[in-house]
DNA sequence: CCTACAATTCGCCAATTGTCGAATTATTAT
DNA sequence: ATAATAATTCGACAATTGGCGAATTGTAGG
């Protein structure tokens, strides 16, 4: 029962389930992964714990990098459920929409991924870290 | 993409799946189902509307009763999801033993079945009431 | 060795969910 | 009509879950 459980559970998100069809197009890296959902690193890694206690993905380290991919020799209840759900979701909308942006994000090396969000990050921060005092001055 | 998550959510929960699973033996009316589950009849109802809102199941009223029964004429999805589920869940040591617990209850009417619930109702609540004052005359 | 850095784990918060009992609704029986 | 009652809806509460940032871990290069 347990094992049925972890299956749904981990089905039973949205982002959780684009990672899955994401997949479908081949293997990626975790920075990757953030960069179709735009989360933050620690959100997604949890999301991958999920979606690999249910067995529904694999993923193994490689140097710095870890790709995941759907799971392979996983047990037949898990490999339905990755049937069934591509069966009805790979027609969606935001799946498709993904698909599509994972063209863009694969013509990438993983290494030009991760420099991408290092450097957005870093704005970001830099963009609290000012704009706090400029807002101060009067806006809102 | 609504659609599929309600019927993954609606089977993410231990309850919820061993009532679908019950209901592979016959349609059950609402207080069987209590019965079954030993949860608060406002508790059922509740996973029965979840249930029956990812048109996993489908209930129509027959008098003071409402009789639930797994979907017939359910959207692709969801009839795949509950022969997906049967097929890894009827082996289930919850299952077998609910199924066996069926025979019993479902020997009794819809009447007698209630009637027993109301019974051990009230013999709970006049537990509550008499052990209250008793307790407060010194321990907790 | 030390630094850089991808990924994970940890600690916390907000939102969601499972549960109950009380109030409500709809239907039968008196 | 009135009372009884099966089921649902409502309101509250505890437990779980998704999210983030900070701290940690493990690996590659300087």
């Amino acid at each position: 029962m347990q094992d049925f459980l972890s299956i749904t559970k981990a089905l039973s998100d949205e982002n959780r389930v684009r990672v899955l069809m994401a997949l479908n197009s081949g293997e990626l890296c975790v920075c990757q992964i953030i960069e179709l959902l735009n989360l933050a690193p620690s959100t997604v890694s949890k999301h991958m714990s999920i979606l690999r206690q249910a067995r529904l993905v694999e993923g193994d380290k490689n140097g710095k990098w870890v790709y995941y991919r759907l799971a392979t020799g996983a047990p037949k209840a898990a490999e339905e459920a990755i049937e069934w759900a591509k069966k009805h979701l790979l027609s969606e909308a935001v799946v498709k929409r993904d698909a599509k942006n994972l063209k863009t994000i694969m013509k990438l090396l993983p290494v030009d991924v991760c420099r991408k969000q290092k450097v957005s990050r870093a704005a970001r921060t830099a963009n609290e870290t000012i704009a706090a005092p400029v807002t101060a001055r009067g806006a809102r």
